[in-house]
DNA sequence: TCCGAGCCACTTTTT
DNA sequence: GTGGCTCGGA
C-alpha cells in the first residue's frame, strides 16, 4: 500500500518501458516490500500463474468456484502494483453491474484509495457510454443523447410498426425488438441485414423497419442498448485516430465472463486490443447461458485462433462446493458435446450427496422447501444461507407466497427491478422532460399521468403536426395552445401542464435536484393520485417514490442522476437482515450459497420448452450448463425436486421429470419421493418415481388428466390431497403452521371476525375466520387467502 | 376523455 | 393467473 501510494503521485506519462521492465523485476524479488506482494499471498500455483502472465493474450478458464474473481482482482491489483500500469490505463469490462461493483469493492480492499482511479471498470454498456459520450458526433449523435430502455424501446417500436400499417397482432413490437437486438449484437447495420432475416419479419419489411427505427432514434437524439456497442465498434473502425487514442490509454484490458460476450462485443474488444494485445479473459465455456441474448460461445472457443499465442491457464481446484455436490454437476455437464472441457476437483470429500425429490405438485414443493428452511433456521442457520433457484420468474410466486404465509423473510434477486417499475419511471419520465425538452417518449409517457385530460387524440394532433414540422412534442404543443386546434379540458390540460414544465425548469436551477422531484411530484398531482388510490400496491409505490428521492440525493446534479439510471437499471441493495434469497437461476452466476434449493426440474418448465422449440439442440446444452451453474451455487447441501403436476397457465397440467435429474451420476446422489426413499440409478426417473404409485404419475398420465376436474379443483380448496398420496403431507402442514402460531403467540395485533383488514401484497379484505393468530381474509382482489395476523394492519 | 367488462396471448432468461 | 388490448357506454 504504502509503495503505492507514494508512486501514484508520479506523472503518469513518465512511465516508460525500462520503468516496467524494473517494476516487473521488483514484483519478482521474494524480498520485495511485502505490502506491495500481498496481493498474491494465498493464490495457488494456477491463480498466480494467471496474475502474473501480464502481457500478451491470456484466457483463464475458471470453473466455478475457483476463484475467479479474486483471480480477476489481484490482477488488477498486481498490474498496479507492479507499475505496469496506472489505474485508468486498465481497462475491465464486466457483464453486470453487480459484478462490476465487486470487483471495484474488493479491488479496493486490495490496492486502497488507488482503486478510486479505476475509471474504466465497468459493463460493456457502462464503459460504451463514456466513450460514446465524448465522439458522439461522430455517429450523428449529440453528446447529450438519452439512452433508452426497453420499454421506451417497445413504444417506440409500436409507433414504427404502426406508421408501416403493419399488423401489431402478427408482427409484434416485442419479437421486432428481439430482431434489432440480435441484429445488434452481431454489430449489423440496417444495410447489412441478410435478406432471408430481413424477410423473418412481416415479409421482408425487417431491415426497413429497422431503418426506420435507427432514424427515429437520430431524430430523438436517443440511443438503446445495443447502440452503445454497435456505434463504439463504428467510431472505431471509422476514425482510427479516435482508436489510437484509446489504445494509447488501455495499455492493459481485463474481461469477466468472456463465455457471456456477443459478436459486437467481440469485435470492440479485438479494436481495443489489437495495438497491446495485453488481453486478459476470464471465462468458463460451462456457464454460458445467455446466448439468447446472442453471446457466443464459440468466442471463448476461438480464443487461441483469434489471438495466436495466448496463454491457456485452467483453474480447476474448486474452493466452493463438497465433493458430491461438484461430481453431480460434473457428471452432469458432460453430456455436453461443444465444451473446451474441464475436471473440477476440491479437497472438500464426502459432504451430502445431491438430494433429489419428487412431490405431488407444485404447492407441496413450496411446503417442502419452506419446512427445509425451518428446519436448517431451527438447527442454527441463518435464512441468507439458503437460496431457491428457479429457471423463469414466474415459479418464484408459489414460494413468496408459502412464505408470507409462514412469515419467513426472503428477498427476490433480480425481482421486479426498482428503475423499471412503472411509478420510478413515471417520475424519470419529468425529470428527463426537465433536463430536455425535447425528449418526446418522456413527454407522451406522462403527459396524461396522472389524468389532465390530454386523450389520445390530442396526443396524436400533437405528435402529426411535431413530426410534419421535426419540432418536439412538447414545442409542438405549446404552438397548438396559441391556434384553436385544441379546446376544452384537453386544452386547460395542456395549458397547466406546460406551464408547470416552465416552472419546474426554472426551479430546477435554484433548488437541488432531490427537491426538485419532490416539488414536481407533488406539484404534478402524481402522489395525490397515488394517495387516492386505494389498491393494494399504492402505498409501496409511495414508498418507492421516497426511496427515489433518497437515491438522488447520492449524486451530484440530475444530468449525473438521470445517466446513472439509465446505464446501471440496477440500484445497490441495502442489506437488509436475514432473509432467504429467491433467484432466477440466470441471476445466480457468481453467487454461492450454503443451501441451494432446485424447484421445478421438469420437462417443459426446465429445460424451458419455449428454448427447445426455437433452438433445439443447441438450446438444450445452454439449458443444461444452467442447470450446471444451479447446481455448482450450493456449498454444502443442493436439493433438487420436481412435481407431478403444476399449473401452468392457471391450468392443472401432469408434468414429467426433467431429461437433467437422469443425467446426475447416480453416486452422488440421493433421490427421495414423498412416499419414501429409494436407490438412484437405471431406468428413468419417471420410471422410479411412477413406480411408487402414490406419488401418482400414473394416474395423470391419462389424457386430459383429472387435476383440472371439479373433482380435483375441491380437493385442493378443502385442503385436502387427491389422492392417499397427499394426505401424509397434510399432517406436516398443518404442524407447521401450528408451531408458527405459537411462536408468533398472542400477538399484539388481534382481529376480530368481520374485521377491515389491510395486506401488504394481497390489499384491502376482511376477516371471515379467526383461529389463534391466523386468520382467514376474503380479500376484495384476490379472493380468500389464510395469514398470519401480524402481516396484516387494521384498514 | 374515461372506465369497466370481456377477450386474448402469454412467461424464459438481461445490459 | 396476469396483464394488455378493444369496445361500448357515461
Amino acid at each position: 500500500m504504502f509503495a503505492f501510494r507514494s508512486f501514484r503521485a508520479r506523472n503518469p506519462d513518465s512511465m516508460s518501458t525500462e520503468l516496467s521492465i524494473s517494476a516487473r523485476a521488483m514484483a519478482r524479488l521474494p524480498g520485495a516490500d511485502a505490502g506491495e506482494l500481498a496481493h498474491l499471498v494465498g493464490l495457488n500455483p494456477e491463480q498466480r500463474a494467471a496474475v502474473e502472465a501480464t502481457e500478451g493474450p491470456v484466457l483463464v478458464l475458471a470453473g466455478a468456484g475457483t476463484g475467479k474473481t479474486r483471480v480477476l482482482t489481484s490482477r488488477l491489483a498486481h498490474l498496479i502494483a507492479s507499475r505496469r500500469a496506472q489505474p485508468w490505463q486498465i481497462l475491465s469490462v464486466t457483464f453486470t453491474n453487480k459484478a462490476a461493483r465487486e470487483m471495484r469493492e474488493r479491488a479496493g480492499t486490495m490496492i486502497g484509495p488507488a482503486a478510486q482511479g479505476l475509471q474504466w471498470l465497468g459493463t460493456f454498456h457502462l464503459v460504451s457510454a463514456l466513450i460514446l459520450r465524448r465522439h458522439a458526433e461522430l455517429v450523428g449523435l449529440k453528446s447529450t443523447f438519452t439512452i433508452l430502455d426497453m420499454d421506451d424501446q417497445h413504444r417506440l417500436l409500436k409507433q414504427v410498426i404502426a406508421a408501416a400499417n403493419i399488423d401489431e397482432k402478427r408482427w409484434t413490437a416485442r419479437y421486432l425488438a428481439s430482431l434489432i437486438d440480435s441484429w445488434k449484437n452481431r454489430a449489423l447495420s440496417p444495410d447489412k441485414v441478410a435478406l432471408d432475416e430481413a424477410y423473418s419479419f412481416a415479409n421482408g419489411k425487417g431491415a426497413e423497419l429497422y431503418a426506420t427505427y435507427q432514424g427515429r432514434l437520430r431524430v430523438l437524439n436517443a440511443c438503446d442498448f445495443g447502440d452503445l456497442l454497435v456505434h463504439c465498434v463504428t467510431i472505431f473502425r471509422n476514425h482510427p485516430d479516435v482508436l489510437a487514442e484509446y489504445h494509447e490509454r488501455f495499455r492493459y484490458i481485463l474481461v469477466d465472463e468472456y463465455q457471456d460476450t456477443n459478436i459486437a462485443q467481440y469485435l470492440w474488444l479485438r479494436l481495443l486490443a489489437q495495438k497491446h494485445r495485453n488481453l486478459c479473459v476470464v471465462g468458463d465455456d460451462d456457464q454460458s447461458i445467455y446466448g439468447w441474448r446472442g453471446a457466443e460461445v464459440d468466442n471463448i472457443l476461438r480464443f487461441e485462433n483469434d489471438f495466436p499465442g495466448a496463454k491457456i491457464i485452467r483453474l480447476e481446484r474448486n474452493y466452493r462446493s463438497t465433493e458430491h455436490i461438484l461430481a453431480a454437476a460434473s457428471g452432469l455437464i458432460t453430456a455436453n458435446r461443444d465444451r473446451l472441457g474441464k475436471t473440477l476437483w476440491t479437497e472438500e470429500s464426502g459432504g451430502q450427496k445431491v438430494l433429489v425429490r419428487g412431490v405431488w405438485d407444485g404447492d407441496a414443493e413450496a411446503r417442502l422447501i419452506a419446512d427445509d428452511v425451518e428446519t436448517w433456521r431451527r438447527q442454527g442457520g441463518r435464512y441468507a444461507q439458503a437460496a431457491i433457484l428457479v429457471r423463469a420468474s414466474w415459479q418464484m410466486r408459489a414460494f413468496e407466497e408459502r412464505f408470507i404465509l409462514l412469515g419467513i423473510p426472503y428477498k427476490v434477486i433480480g425481482g421486479p427491478r426498482f428503475f423499471e417499475r412503472a411509478e420510478i419511471r413515471d417520475a424519470h419520465a419529468y425529470l428527463r422532460l426537465i433536463r430536455s425538452e425535447s425528449d418526446d417518449l418522456a413527454f407522451e409517457r406522462i403527459a396524461n399521468t396522472p389524468k389532465r385530460g390530454i386523450g389520445d387524440t390530442t396526443i396524436a394532433k400533437i405528435a402529426t403536426a411535431s413530426r410534419a414540422a421535426e419540432i418536439p412534442l412538447a414545442r409542438m404543443a405549446a404552438t397548438l395552445l396559441a391556434t384553436d386546434e385544441l379546446k376544452g379540458p384537453a386544452k386547460a390540460g395542456l395549458k397547466q401542464f406546460l406551464m408547470d414544465l416552465d416552472r419546474w425548469r426554472l426551479r430546477s436551477r435554484e433548488i437541488p435536484h432531490p427537491e426538485l422531484a419532490e416539488l414536481i411530484l407533488e406539484e404534478s398531482g402524481y402522489t395525490d393520485m397515488l394517495r387516492a388510490d386505494k389498491g393494494p400496491q399504492s402505498a409501496s409505490k409511495l414508498e418507492n417514490l421516497k426511496e427515489l428521492v433518497q437515491a438522488m440525493s447520492q449524486f451530484d446534479s440530475l444530468a449525473a442522476y438521470l445517466e446513472h439510471v439509465e446505464l446501471v437499471m440496477d440500484v445497490e441493495r441495502h442489506e437488509d437482515g436475514d432473509s432467504v434469497q429467491i433467484s432466477t437461476l440466470h441471476a445466480s452466476k457468481g453467487l454461492e450459497w450454503p443451501l441451494v434449493f432446485l424447484p421445478g426440474w421438469e420437462e417443459e418448465v426446465f429445460p424451458s420448452k419455449r428454448a427447445l422449440d426455437e433452438k433445439g439442440q443447441k438450446a438444450l446444452e445452454e439449458e443444461r450448463r444452467l442447470a450446471y451453474v444451479g447446481v455448482t451455487r450450493a456449498r454444502e447441501s443442493a436439493r433438487i425436486s420436481f412435481a407431478a403436476n403444476r399449473q401452468i397457465f392457471g391450468r392443472w397440467q401432469s408434468v414429467l421429470p426433467s431429461r437433467f435429474v437422469d443425467e446426475l451420476p447416480p453416486n452422488h446422489v440421493e433421490a427421495v419421493s414423498e412416499t419414501g426413499y429409494f436407490a438412484g440409478g437405471g431406468g428413468s426417473a419417471a420410471e422410479k418415481f411412477a413406480a411408487y404409485g402414490p406419488l401418482g404419475l400414473d394416474v395423470g398420465a391419462g389424457f386430459g388428466s383429472g387435476y383440472s376436474s371439479p373433482g380435483w379443483k375441491r380437493a385442493q380448496a378443502s385442503g385436502m390431497g387427491a389422492s392417499s398420496s397427499a394426505a401424509p403431507i397434510k399432517p406436516k402442514i398443518i404442524e407447521g403452521e401450528s408451531r408458527l402460531i405459537g411462536k408468533s403467540g398472542p400477538g399484539d395485533a388481534h382481529f376480530a371476525k368481520g374485521a377491515r383488514v389491510f395486506h401488504d401484497k394481497f390489499g384491502y379484505g376482511r376477516v371471515t375466520h379467526v383461529e389463534g393468530a391466523k386468520l382467514t381474509v376474503d380479500f376484495e382482489k384476490s379472493g380468500e387467502k389464510r395469514v398470519i395476523d401480524t402481516f396484516v394492519k387494521a384498514a
